[in-house]
DNA sequence: TTAGTAGGTAACAATTTCTTCATTATACTT
DNA sequence: AAGTATAATGAAGAAATTGTTACCTACTAA
């Protein structure tokens, strides 16, 4: 799995300091945030996996900050954990009505906080996309969206030239026998000339250009390195 | 919206009817069960919206209990609370990593429960009551009112349209079979043929105009990007 | 009761996609 | 280089999918 990513916003810089060293000794990557603002305008670019977000901070607070995050588009579906120094009740239930995923007292052991975040990621790694996503050359294809992009232009394929497609581009350099696509592609109890492969092929190559999937005489297509 | 279901389990009884009672209040159906293997049993056939677990319990404990439903196809995407009346740390972290997704010491106010129990169910709910206005395009799907707004032109959609638009608009861009849009806009255990679904497409479109709601053949619809 | 609205179903027209097949082109073998 | 096997191509018909309309039922308000 690619390495995650997490942003801790939190004014006090030792702290911050001292959360990224241990997260980086987890193996995730770390980006840092001193206020609400500037969180923002980071997850706005980077879109970090999870989100670390003090409630008291200078500028813009925690609860301001996740307002905002839970109504834009590209960020409302980042799990947010609270950090904060106080053990009151009020401001903890207004946080997670707001939106906040979990909630977390300061100080922390390292070993919970790692343990916390683990549990709000595994449950979105669940529920999101998973491997629907592939980015091979200069293309993008998007099985949520079935569709392919390439340098922001959109091609919409049919259906099985998408998953054609997909299913090769998912095995990059390795050849697959028209027999093999079939049964992947269409499945494995439809009858269909396996010629039927061919014509797929071709389709593809006219939409969106010859230099993705060869021909491998006598055996059968692969998408190129 | 269908009511959401909430499976408790604890071996004392009186506690479980004190949750009972204030989640009944709350608008939720409840489901009760004395130890792990009642739990699993009545999880197996009810599939509830979520799990509150008490960790110390006999015949199975709540660690034991979550292990099982982790690795059960139909039952790992269920959200677990665990309830301890113990306040130790390594108990908690260890529920945390058998796979709980928040962890609550008792005793505990309603109102805390409640917020935690919504805030966990907003991660996992599509149709979750976070976010009741979503902003896409020129339009405002505002689900308070079940009003759609377009540069101050408002459209009074009926139930089923608007909850069909509000669900793919809130998944903007990604495309939805019509089996999964009955699931998620319907409900999940409602027989109407999937067709149903294109003659609430088009009455949106005849509406609002065809340009919000794309078909993608053979796959579904998507909520324009 | 009578409209009126909402939601669901069914039928068929319209459209797109898929498959097949015949033909042409290409690569490989001897 | 000729012969053979394999693939590319084009085009047509079949199949699948969706759009659209009409109609039925249930419920609600006047």
């Amino acid at each position: 799995m690619a390495k995650k990513t997490i942003l801790v916003v939190d004014d006090e810089k030792d702290l911050l300091d001292l959360i990224e060293y241990n997260l980086k000794k987890e193996g995730f990557k770390v980006l840092k945030a001193e206020n609400g603002k500037e969180g923002i305008e980071v997850a706005k670019e980077h879109k970090p996996d999870l989100v670390l977000l003090d409630i008291m901070m200078p500028k813009m607070d925690g609860l301001e900050a996740v307002e905002i995050m839970r109504k834009d588009d590209d960020l409302k579906r980042i799990p947010i954990i609270f950090l904060t120094a106080r053990s009151d009740e009020n401001t903890e239930i207004e946080g997670l009505n707001k939106g906040g995923d979990d909630f977390i007292t300061k100080p922390i052991s390292t070993t919970k906080l790692v343990s916390r975040i683990k549990a709000v990621m595994r449950r979105f790694d669940d529920t999101a996309e998973a491997v629907n996503k592939l980015e091979v050359h200069d293309l993008e294809i998007d099985k949520d969206r079935y569709i392919v992009k390439r340098e922001e232009q959109e091609f919409q394929l049919p259906r099985k030239e998408f998953e054609l497609l997909f299913y090769l581009a998912s095995r990059k350099g390795k050849v697959m026998d028209r027999q093999t696509l079939l049964n992947k592609v269409w499945g494995d109890n439809i009858y269909v000339v396996d010629r039927t492969v061919d014509v797929h092929v071709r389709k593809i190559r006219e939409k969106l250009g010859d230099h993705y999937i060869e021909t491998v005489k006598g055996v059968g297509y692969r998408f190129k390195e």
